[in-house]
DNA sequence: CGAGAAGCGGATACATCTTATCCATTTCAG
DNA sequence: CTGAAATGGATAAGATGTATCCGCTTCTCG
């Protein structure tokens, strides 16, 4: 028997091409606006950017989740690369630096990426790129601090801190001042460092904490 | 002639007993609402919270601007108080260093001060506590640059890009970790003051650049 | 006390903005 | 050609805001 006539996005056959193009279209136009504004962008707006109805995209896509893991799969790789190059450092504090410059650059470039990467989980994700990111960033800390560059009583969250800053910063500058948001990196870049005269930092999160933060401060997934 | 019946609030003769008692529960609870969680809290909120219906507020209030006045009125008083005190200090760093930390405490148990002293306008206000505050804080910086203790480079616009920095992560931590901003405030004050090896930070933003941030960072006041 | 003005609550109108569905019409492909 | 696939956009349905309206209640003052 044929494929009969469920209607079930994606089945076993080829689509069609023209619906093959617009699936790309749509693809494409959800990249461009998540990247850009994050993922609070409506699907009326991607479909309309995209050139078709949202009724194409709803076709193609179960849900706006299927559409943002369809946006941020190559992305996601990308971060995944980022994170193994940075882990081969040398020095500790010289991967970690470059992980942190190169982190922000993709986060910032990409707010949708940085929704889902710092959100918490509080758009369900199941990505190994962000844990191998994760991972990283901890042992390049524990490195750094044995080798005496990290000012002391620097943790993990506080990166994470600072990524939602210096992020959310830059959404809110980078149509005015692209590129503004290293200026305020390098002074916490500065301020995680360790240097003569700087006393230690006190009152760190728990891992509780900084995961109800990182849903609090995501943009609502509802 | 009697007063006649117009329906404009707040007239020439005073309210009545019952009516006053319910216009300042109002305007607690305006405060304490807009203080917690800024201006973006609906007056449904702020009216049941006071324990009347929506339409005592909006018979007390034109709309919300008047009341958000109303409620900030002391708040930017005490704003005022503590730029005066602070453009007092021997040495202009420490009063600067107390004027960021006051500022900060103000704001971040103030989110709805916060709104309006940052918001850059969008929030129609005609304050003169804050015009006060930012040219006690102009002053603070050249007198602290001409004595050599502030990192070259550091303009006043950096101080505004860092107060949203700080207030807005203590707007997603308070609940989870009341204090918590102190940290990073501590890490980006340390990345303000002089000390040596540190090179001099360029691409400052020009002053339509920072309105233009503050009214994007701003809540809409739609 | 009692009448009438003042005040009250909250349902409701209206606006905006989501996600998601539905179906008459168009387009493709064999 | 013809039928299955694909389309688009009106529309449902649900949130969340501001602001209004009006029947009912509560003060206040003579």
């Amino acid at each position: 028997m044929t494929p009969a006539s469920t209607d079930e996005p994606a089945r076993s056959g080829a689509l069609r091409r023209d619906a093959e193009r617009n699936r790309d279209r749509i693809v494409h136009a959800a990249q461009e606006l998540f990247a850009e504004r994050g993922l609070a962008v409506g699907l009326n707006e991607v479909a309309h950017h995209a050139g078709v109805g949202v009724g194409t995209v709803y076709r193609r896509f179960a849900d706006k989740d299927e559409l943002i893991h369809a946006a941020l799969e190559e992305p996601l790789a990308k971060l995944s690369q980022v994170a193994q190059h940075a882990g081969e450092a040398e020095r500790a504090w010289d991967g970690l630096s470059l992980l942190l410059g190169r982190i922000t650059e993709l986060l910032v470039d990409n707010l949708g990426l940085r929704d889902v990467a710092l959100g918490g989980g509080a758009w369900q994700f199941g990505s190994t790129a962000i844990e191998r990111v994760a991972q990283t960033m901890k042992d390049l800390l524990d490195r750094a601090a044995a080798e005496g560059d990290l000012r002391d009583g620097v943790v993990g969250d506080d990166v994470v801190m600072i990524l939602w800053l210096v992020t959310d910063l830059a959404q809110h500058s980078v149509q005015v001042h692209p590129g503004l948001y290293r200026r305020y990196l390098e002074i916490m870049l500065d301020g995680l460092r360790a240097s003569p005269g700087r006393t230690p930092l006190v009152e760190h999160l728990t891992e509780q904490q900084t995961q109800a933060i990182c849903r609090r401060w995501a943009v609502a997934p509802g």
